[in-house]
DNA sequence: TTTAGTTTGTCTAGGCAGCATACAAACAAG
DNA sequence: CTTGTTTGTATGCTGCCTAGACAAACTAAA
């Protein structure tokens, strides 16, 4: 009733209908009241009700009684995001395949890990996707609740044109020119999206982790080697055949250093998490026991390593401020154990490369999510496909 | 009347309103029928005549008559961008002060460079613009055509936060911390709008240059530094503060070489236009003259220098190339000459530090626009914001 | 307990953008 | 001159949203 203007401006500028803002907002709440709606997207009441009851007839949405007390006035009637639609996310890994379901308000509905000895083919890594999901549908079609699945998001370590669906590369998996998402629609006749592992993750981190808040964040992660992900603005940066974010293969030094795409003094091979392990005379450890050895058993070989790894990574840091300029800057994966093994001289490093104006106000974070941050990411792919076009996913129509 | 679902959600996409669709081919096309308007939009044919008459109108097109014969059917009407209504371009450098008036349809009204013996200060600079476009906005109200200004386009050789309008650092101008487009806008009582050099010279290009029909397109342009200007998906990379695109401050190398921030190892450092001067013998020569005095004159010492510079330009754009993924790179300033030295050598350098993946598809160009490059740049943030809203801009009101 | 003030939900009428349809106008080709 | 094609214009309709009036549900004060 009051301010309209400037959050009406707001929400249309991204050019979704109000029924998907309306729905956004309530998957990014979980659960919010009709005048919180109103207040933050400038719609009047009636219009908020409409659009409510047709999401709840949709089966996104359930109305629930007056909430909050201690106010003058009437209280607000809430809504809640729908517990039964889910997403299912796949992990397709060297060592494992990890299968997840996350409901629409968040929850983590179900959650497996296969494990492999030896790594498996990409077909047969499908076969084992279809069969995994096969027996978590049939499971869930005997529970008490109604669930119903959306979509399925994949998480792929490498790169992928989420376009396509094709994966174009993952080095660790050894796939390449792997149509996943054809081949996954196909069996499982549902649909199916696709995207980079660090993509997802800072996908997550930005909608409920560390860069919660921020529109311009880059997110570095490091596993076996280093990926990248970019939002500017709210968006992810995709590029012309979406395999933007490469971070890790960027050069920073005349060095001879080989990484794992045999390119010369780059961020990847200065930085390397075996090297890490075997200074630490570790090997093949969990991301734990790594971040445990680092940080406490600290011997003059060590140091020097994490101390040459910090300098490289600083520098690439500033690399991405100068050309990014971002808000947040995310640290996950063992990344974030060099960050937190000295975070002065990570900060040292940054300001010598970086010219003053970009780190105004730029705030350098861990990763926050856990486990669970890549299935949040790749749920949602799914759901918010869904909030774009609401009617194209109906459940009851009454 | 056929397909409409398609172009209808890409425009809308954008969240503008159907008038600022239809002024935006306007002023894209210069001159652009009916019919074609309904094909690109999607709108229907009553809707588009209701908006051209509002636009007509506002002052923003002017109806022609019918146009083209030579095929069936009822030929169609055309509009005109308005040659009346003018985007003042203002281009401070060290040692001149350059104004231009744009009209709407995109030709130089007027064209005029003030020189200057030794670099003015900031203040005096702002002193110079005012009196200079004072003399302008005099001299047009004396033309027989009814000009009208829609306002003023600044270009900032230096980082520039284009949402306050301060100038948070001008090397080469020696300007730092100053308001510029507020004391503007306080003498002028004009909209006044500024932005970096780089960034108005890749907007210029991509609307009528070397990226036109691009979305996703890397700038660099080469004048005392290296600038740049980053598009993805259409729009600008801004960043948090406005500064995201310093792309001559990313270190590529160990090396101990300074650049004029005196940050080490960067492409900045690398690769310097004085350099190439001095190998040839010259000093303070235009653009035109150092171009052809490395492309003709080729010395071994000139040959190893310019080659130094590709490498380091190679291994920059390689970078560029992992992190945006772009279709479309163009050089500009005299990084163009480099290129065109050995276009083959520079092919090779990115082959061996970018991925193949980012490479597929990925085009490489120097700049199409020449010495109005940077007017039409300005122009266009100008036109931009009063296509955006139209009635705000509004001349006659009929 | 009563009263006043506040905030919210619901209902109705209406504005506005855009579409489909019908019809007239202006062309080419036979 | 007729036919077929394409475009401009006028009319009524639909869908989305708002404003305003009213009722409902709460707090705070008398």
């Amino acid at each position: 009733m009051t301010s309209k203007a400037t959050p009406m401006f707001e929400a249309r500028a991204s050019g979704q209908s109000s029924l998907s803002i309306v729905l956004g907002l309530i998957h990014e709440h979980r659960a919010i009241t009709r005048s919180e709606i109103c207040a933050i997207t400038g719609l009047s009441r009636s219009t908020v009700a409409k659009l409510l009851t047709t999401l709840v007839n949709l089966g996104f949405a359930s109305d629930t009684g007056a909430e909050q007390i201690d106010r003058v006035g009437r209280p607000s009637m809430g809504v809640d995001a729908s517990k039964e639609l889910l997403a299912i996310s796949v992990h397709p890994e060297v060592d494992y395949l990890e299968v997840k379901a996350v409901a629409f308000n968040g929850t983590i509905v179900h959650s497996e890990k296969r494990l492999y000895d030896e790594p498996i083919g990409a077909h047969q890594a499908v076969e084992d996707m279809v069969q995994v999901i096969d027996n978590l549908v049939a499971e869930l079609e005997t529970s008490d609740t109604s669930y119903r699945i959306l979509g399925i998001g994949v998480i792929v370590p490498g790169q992928i044109n989420s376009s396509t669906g094709i994966v174009r590369q993952a080095p660790h998996l050894q796939w390449s020119e792997f149509p996943i998402r054809d081949l996954l629609t196909q069996r499982l006749s549902m649909p199916v999206f696709v995207a980079n592992d660090a993509s997802l993750g800072c996908k997550a981190e930005m909608a409920y982790g560390a860069a919660k808040g921020a529109t311009d964040v880059v997110y570095m992660h490091g596993t076996s080697g280093i990926g990248g992900g970019v939002f500017m603005n709210g968006t992810e940066l995709k590029g012309f055949r979406g395999y933007a974010g490469e971070l890790g293969h960027m050069r920073i030094s005349s060095g001879k250093e080989l990484d794992y795409s045999g390119i010369q003094g780059t961020l990847e091979a200065l930085v390397r998490r075996d090297d890490l392990e075997a200074v630490l005379g570790l090997k093949n450890v969990s991301d734990e026991d790594l971040e445990v050895a680092l940080l406490n058993n600290r011997t003059p070989e060590s140091t020097a390593l994490a101390r040459k790894q910090i300098e490289a990574l600083g520098i690439a840091t500033a690399n991405l401020a100068n050309i990014f300029n971002p808000e947040v800057f995310v640290l996950a994966g063992f990344l974030r154990f060099l960050y937190r093994f000295d975070q002065n001289y990570f900060h040292r490093v940054i300001k010598k490369h970086a010219i003053p104006a970009v780190l105004e106000g730029m705030q350098v974070f861990v990763n926050e999510l856990g486990a669970n941050s890549l299935a949040i990411g790749a749920s949602e792919l799914v759901f918010q496909e869904a909030i774009a076009d609401p009617t194209r996913y109906a459940t009851r129509v009454k």
